[in-house]
DNA sequence: GGTAGAGTTGCGAGAAGGCA
DNA sequence: TGCCTTCTCGCAACTCTACC
């Protein structure tokens, strides 16, 4: 066999080196004895003999000095061997990390989501399973339930938890449905209507209010709710969709501010993210259209994706079977 | 000189790959 | 799919070298 002048690892193998060379490298390297390591290796002293002279040859130099009683690794045996068992120690990993994948034990996970689910959804699903599979990878995308449709279509996420407007031809897709989202109406936690006796959702029509721009789906859900309860729009309005600048306009002026009750709920919440806002007890069953986790129909999903997707079904499904 | 370990060579069986 | 070729590996036999 001719001693190959380059050295890439492809190079390597077309020049014969094969995994059972290294393995027999090593096994010669710990026991010091070609015909022991031919033993453990599993194949004969003259095959693991002639195999030891090929890897010489596309070493290029001897990598065991032979003795009577004997073989001792040389210099070049020793830097070979060092790294060949570093070789054999990342190919082990990796067959365990694609094992991981193919069990969905590991991977990575893209999902979307609306503001409220990814709050009251996502984020202890994704705090459990850094416990149960640490192996996978999260990336969320928190957005818009049209923005986040563009993005599953385009495959920058696996699926998203959100609503199927009239941009997404249904067909397209599978939608597990999970339920309405509920509305509450968000205050700073000294606002004069907390102080008030017998509050209805009238009396919060007096202060201006901050939310969503014409045409927003929670936007939508709150004027036809107040239609529906013979009050008019508020006649005062700030748009934005930002929930940043909704929190900090609610913490310095008397606005009301409509977002999804799992937002609020966290937001109230002492210790939280800010414990110095309220919720005003008066939007009743104030709720956006139902929203589902959707996902692609022609797209196969990974092992880690499904299994993601399966836990996501346990947890709708439990919260629908819980009473209240 | 006996023993142990390594190397070499020839032969054959079975697996793998190429091809019609 | 079947045939042919090539490759890999095991087995057996032998030689060489060094130690006891």
């Amino acid at each position: 066999m001719p001693q190959p002048q380059d050295k890439t690892a492809a190079a390597l193998i077309r020049a014969g080196l094969r995994l059972p060379q290294l393995r027999l490298l090593l096994a010669i390297a710990d026991i010091g004895q070609i015909s022991g390591a031919a033993a453990q290796v599993g194949m004969t002293q003259p095959a693991a003999s002639r195999l030891l002279a090929e890897l010489e040859r596309t070493a290029g130099a001897p990598l065991f000095d032979r003795h009577p009683r004997g073989v001792v690794l040389t210099q070049a045996g020793a830097l070979l061997a060092r790294r060949a068992r570093s070789a054999l120690r990342d190919i082990a990993t990796a067959f365990a990390e694609v094992d991981m994948l193919a069990s969905g034990a590991g991977g990575v996970v893209r999902i979307g989501t609306v503001t409220g689910p990814g709050l009251e959804l996502v984020l202890p699903l994704i705090r459990d399973m850094r416990v149960t599979y640490p192996e996978i990878e999260f990336d969320v995308t928190v957005d818009t339930s049209d923005m986040l449709a563009e993005a599953l279509f385009a495959h920058r996420i696996d699926f998203y938890i959100g609503r199927v407007l009239a941009n997404v031809n249904p067909r397209d897709v599978i939608v597990r449905h999970i339920g309405p989202e509920p509305i509450a109406l968000l205050v700073r936690k000294d606002h004069p209507l907390l102080r008030k006796t017998n509050l209805t959702l009238q009396d919060t029509l007096a202060h201006d209010w901050v939310m969503q721009a014409p045409g927003g789906l929670l936007r939508r859900a709150v004027e036809a709710y107040l239609l529906r309860h013979d009050l008019p729009p508020p006649s005062r309005t700030l748009s934005t969709s930002s929930l940043l600048l909704t929190l900090g306009i609610i913490s310095d002026t008397n606005v009301v501010a409509p977002v999804a009750r799992s937002v609020a709920d966290v937001l109230v919440s002492p210790g939280r993210i800010n414990g110095d806002l309220r919720i005003l007890d008066v939007a009743g069953d104030m709720a956006v259209d139902p929203y589902g986790l959707v996902s692609l129909r022609d797209a196969a999903p990974t092992p880690a994706v499904a299994r993601i997707m399966t836990l996501l079904e346990d947890r709708i499904r439990n919260r629908a079977a819980r009473p209240g």
